[in-house]
DNA sequence: GTCGGTGCAAATGCTTTGCATTGAT
DNA sequence: ATCAATGCAAAGCATTTGCACCGAC
């Protein structure tokens, strides 16, 4: 528990390394720092190849032997969101969901009503679709967000 | 409170009709009534001209003197989903944002960021884009809900 | 009398926050 | 010392639900 010095954590390694960085850059720009909690969350999210929730990663974080609050975990959540590294996306009123956010353009679902599958999409033509619609009022898209539910035929 | 005799509501005139008519028939279909309250909560929601929330939805029926209960704006908003008369639009993780529905092929909405308008938006392309998504997966497009966050220039 | 509908208040469940404690500089 | 971070438990808040009562058929 507690601050321990900031020292080099298992995030600080192989393709994980960049995103690692750029935490700790948008940490220090805002005058934060990067603690061994939040270096194990972040490692733990990298680890996940999906979609996953608060609650699963706080799971993920118990069953590597990290002890890490729910607070916590909600506070870093956000502070990676604000930080690039992941995006929220929720489906329904339901909790929020979350993955890794890496170059992506906006963020695309497919969701399978029937089997409940998601697969994330990323959409060119949406992009130019939706720069062209905010171009036409005098707009500059920021990003979108599009859930296509779907089912077998 | 309670149930009356299921006459003739405020909602049975005009353009109005045809969505009266709509609901009618799908709880009809469910084996459920069309109550006052039920006639008193959709004629408030024809009112609105865009996106409402349940709680002013529960104020604008108080100021028209109905006494209805949020348990019942909640569960009637539900029915009024299920019969496709609105549709139900979240822009966060906040609470839910409702509209009318009419023939819609989808939901997208662009929403200002700096100023927090939200215009409801029909795009077409989007649909062909969506279903040629879907049909490259053996797949079949039931629907798809889609926020576009922009900014001034 | 059976069934659905309503209101009220309590319960939910995810997320946030207040507070005391602790560590880094 | 100062300032941010953490954990815990409590609070928030939109939404849902249990329950008793009521009205329509």
């Amino acid at each position: 528990m507690g601050l321990q010095p900031t020292n080099q954590s298992d995030a600080d390694h192989g393709i994980i390394e960049p995103l690692c960085a750029v935490f700790r850059r948008s940490l220090k720009d805002e005058g934060l720092k990067y603690t061994p909690e939040r270096a194990q969350i972040l490692d733990t999210i990298i680890a996940f190849d999906g979609l996953f929730e608060a609650d699963q990663l706080l799971e993920e974080l118990k069953g590597k032997g990290f002890r890490v609050s729910k607070a916590t975990v909600y506070r870093t959540l956000k502070l990676l969101e604000d930080a690039g590294i992941i995006q929220r996306v929720l489906f329904d009123r339901e909790q929020s969901h979350y993955q890794l956010a890496y170059g992506r353009t906006g963020n695309t679902l497919l969701i399978r009503v029937d089997t409940g599958e998601v697969e994330t999409l990323e959409l060119p033509e949406l992009v130019v679709l939706r720069d062209k619609i905010c171009k036409m009022r005098g707009l500059k898209a920021e990003g979108h967000r599009l859930q296509i539910f779907a089912t077998k035929v």
